[in-house]
DNA sequence: TAGATTGTTAATCGATTAACAATC
DNA sequence: TAGATTGTTAATCGATTAACAATC
């Protein structure tokens, strides 16, 4: 006799490349509410980028029969439905650490979604520790990041830090029990199988450009 | 009669997941070559990313026979290759479109590789324009793009408006003859295909964390 | 020669696309 | 009912991994 049935996580069934799409989709629905559409079919939200109406519905039966047959995704519930499945229905708690060029530009960024709220600033520079950002927030020493970590409810830590630091930041981070790691510097990362880490490494996406364009000189370019 | 063989494209044969590695690879060995590491099999290699040994000598096959059996890669030559590859054995000449927080940050970024050159800096606010950041690049407005790509010799440029200025800005880039374009802006955009697009999506990557903490909160979680 | 490690081919895995029955 | 479009299953495609012959 078989036991009880143990559904699958749901972020193990849900693949990675699903998840960055759900941000994407949800974005272009928040364009079609505004310019007042109601209901949308997927074949119409795929042509908007440069998807396949087959994928888009793929990804979203993943929760649920969130459309209706024969008439398309309803708009506003479908924006409500992505809401909630991405967590933007909470406000989420973000620490960044590094108070550089960008861990600034970042702290003061204005294109994150509402319910993400920075309330945290960390750097290990003594000369940094207490300057203001433009929007009040005061840089921590990085000391301070376990008790802060605790205090304000740290959900997500974002790392801005160079490349030579981001190891060890990222060390302190998940033994002050941070369990999501958005790392902006470049290179390979190690963290715990318990913790999310999520690179956004954009020195090696200019550099695949680079590479583009080097091939495209050399007469190997690319034919597309 | 078969015709001439018609090697395909690098850029065709090569994947984009390929490309981002060799990043990374590069900035491994670049590490490995100051520890004076001369030598480096795969697997040595693989065992400081989560990556398989298979797949780094898959991937670095594309360009050759760059290592020698029974030995392993020899690192500066390696690196020579990887660079030479990356194209990052000439100056690439970078403008940035988007004077606000974030380009500003990215113009006085201090981490792309040596030969990265940001040479020019937009923006449509008349407010901003003759402003200097600190390494002291000027302001131009968007008006002088063309002149500005042509004379300055752009190869690549950084897009760092906001999502509702984005689109705009990719079509004028492409106007002016603009071939690569790395993107910050969150949200789909539409490029010719001749055109190549990377983006960064960091609120996507963002949000892609809040979906795990949120699925994790609600006992579906990964059990990873 | 024996041991090691590559480059490459074959097997596996997963993700995307196509097709279609279900159903509004 | 006829037309449209979903949710889902099957087919395709591509990328990763495993295996091994080539060779240093």
């Amino acid at each position: 006799m078989a036991g009880p049935e143990k559904r699958p996580a749901l972020t193990d069934q849900v693949s990675e490349a699903t998840t960055a799409r759900l941000s994407v989709y949800l974005r272009c629905l928040d364009q079609l509410a505004v310019a007042g559409v109601r209901t949308i079919a997927s074949k119409a939200l795929a042509s908007r980028f440069g998807l396949s109406a087959a994928q888009i519905r793929k990804d979203l039966a993943h929760f649920g029969e969130l459309g209706v047959r024969g008439v398309g995704y309803d708009v506003e519930a479908l924006q409500r439905h992505l809401r909630e499945i991405l967590g933007l229905d909470r406000r989420t708690r973000v620490a960044i650490v590094g108070a550089g060029n960008l861990g600034l530009a970042l702290a003061d960024y204005g294109g994150f979604r509402d319910g993400f709220e920075v309330v945290a600033l960390f750097d290990n520079d003594p000369r940094k520790i207490g300057a203001r950002t433009r929007s009040g927030l005061v840089v921590s020493h990085v000391a301070e990041l376990a008790r802060s970590v605790e205090r304000e409810r740290i959900d997500i830590a974002i790392l801005a830090v160079p490349a030579a630091a981001a190891q060890r930041a990222v060390d302190q981070l998940v033994g002050c029990g941070v369990r999501a790691i958005l790392n902006f510097a470049p290179g390979a990362l190690r963290v715990p199988p318990t913790v999310r880490l999520k690179s956004v490494d954009f020195t090696a996406s200019l550099e695949t450009l680079s590479f583009f364009l080097a091939a495209e000189r050399d007469g190997k370019g690319a034919s597309r």
